[in-house]
DNA sequence: AGCGTGTGATACGCAATGGATATGATCCGC
DNA sequence: GCGGATCATATCCATTGCGTATCACACGCT
């Protein structure tokens, strides 16, 4: 059985005549009249019923009918479809994400990557770095949003914003009344912190600030995930340092404020596999692009 | 674009290698390789990124390989229906009936149908005899159950069951007391009636016996259906004769009695198109007399 | 009643096209 | 660097889908 066979038959059973639907068909009858006799030995039952005069459907071509047309109509669509996937605007894509990634300018991405490609499903994975570049490599991930430098041979990356550091402490602590804290003003605070591996590239940066200031921090706690490191500060077990812009772990009873000297930043940058071919890659980096580039000039 | 274009492509996605592909096709290699180029023309869009060494799904690809999997699976359902649907096992049928069919055994030719074809849609419609044959005609009824002597040169039909006339009176009516009631004895009561065209077979008998118990009835009250009539029946509007059998008019304040002589009775008929081929309805029929035989005999 | 018209089926020839074989181009592993 | 693996290309052949001519038959008109 072939498309074909589908076509001839809605034909005559629409127009319920042979010639008609061979006109239709831009085609003679007889070849018609031998698709359909083929079509019906193929499906093993009589679908029209044909005396000399007339023709009508029977029970078996009235059920076949409305699966054939709706076997044509999904077709066509098979291959809209597919040519739409192949431009980018009809697919998936998988973004991994830090947890400092979650500011303003990573949700003006989502939502402006939606806008521009709606029927495209973004499906969000946080993860910390090292879990990114493996599942960049494996092809788990398309597109990584960290703090690493990217050298993976797989990979290629671009900064995509920088964050400054920040001072992250309980709403009652003497230096909230600060507008800016100094360095070493808490150079022996008690420190909350994330493990090393759960963000290198931003421990790096915090522990050379330190050593500049002419300290070392002392860790009292260390908390799996940021807003666990929130809550910590925010119940008064210690301050922590932490990128700036971190809008979703806002809460009243937590006060940032920056540090001086504001030097020390570090990079977000976006990840993704080198050999990426994939349009709906292709279309996500360059609205990642446009969209940062798009605030830095406000 | 025809089905052998999505099943060889269903073919080389799935082993993603030609050569594989083309012997599980039971094809040799290059006629793939060109249907597979063929249908990539035809949809407009690269479905498969083939290295000299390697074959990997596009984005595109991917999209048109679960498509032209469900188009393949209900092309081959498509023929399967069409099959079924010529034995009469898949398929609906419009049944008609007049009020006065809904007893116990046009209930068990139902259920005793929907048994053996649990896939035919039956659709059931409450309708005067008139209408049935006019429908039966024009094909929007393939069934009907009905009264009237059935004469249509388009139609057949078959008496199926015959029913006796009983009294339907309320339940503090005097004649409630007696176990039986003769047609003498109401001689003179308000009747309840449903307009002549309504049911003209069942009227037709009523007016018979009533002119050999030597009465003309009363008409008080006509209403345009039977549970209407009933419901007259039970707030003391006047008394009807109707039927035996109708057990879904049954209601505590109205009681239902044999009338004396009981020798009038009318034919309940199922008619059908004298050319009907649908195994359906042939099958329906079948369904009709083997029940009305087995309840004969018990 | 007979003939003409309309309609689907049949017969048959041709040409388009799907498939086979042979070969080429290129990549990868040893 | 060579050999094998793999997909593409070239070319030929056979299948088969299509067109033309014709048939068979039913219905309607005169």
């Amino acid at each position: 059985m072939e498309l074909r066979h589908l076509r001839y038959f809605v034909a005559v059973a629409e127009e319920l005549h042979f010639g008609r639907a061979a006109a239709r068909l831009h085609l003679s009858q007889p070849p018609l009249s031998r698709q359909i006799r083929e079509l019906e030995e193929e499906v093993g039952a009589q679908l029209l019923k044909r005396d000399r005069r007339r023709v009508e459907l029977m029970p078996a071509g009235a059920a076949f009918l409305a699966e054939a047309r709706e076997i044509l109509a999904r077709s066509e669509r098979a291959a809209a479809r597919a040519l739409r996937a192949s431009r980018g605007e009809l697919g998936e894509i998988d973004v991994g994400f830090v947890t400092s990634a979650t500011t303003d300018a990573f949700a003006a991405i989502l939502r402006e990557f939606h806008r521009a490609r709606p029927d495209v499903e973004v499906r969000l994975y946080d993860q910390m770095p090292q879990q990114q570049i493996d599942g960049l490599s494996s092809g788990r991930l398309d597109v990584g949003f960290l703090r690493l430098p990217v050298d993976h041979g797989l990979l290629r990356s671009e900064v995509v914003w920088r964050d400054s550091l920040v001072l992250a402490l309980p709403a009652e602590h003497p230096l909230a009344k600060q507008q800016r804290v100094s360095w070493t003003e808490i150079a022996s605070e008690p420190f909350i912190s994330v493990p090393w591996q759960q963000s290198p590239g931003f421990q790096t940066v915090f522990y050379e600030a330190c050593r500049a200031a002419g300290f070392v921090p002392h860790i009292k706690q260390y908390a799996n995930d940021l807003p666990t490191v929130i809550w910590l500060v925010s119940v008064g077990t210690g301050i922590a340092v932490v990128t700036g812009g971190l809008a979703s772990l806002a809460r009243p009873s937590v006060v940032f404020r920056p540090l001086e000297p504001s030097g020390p930043q570090v990079d977000m940058v976006v990840a993704w596999r080198r050999d990426e071919t994939s349009p709906v890659v292709e279309a996500f980096l360059e609205v990642t692009r446009s969209t940062v580039r798009e605030a830095a000039l406000e």
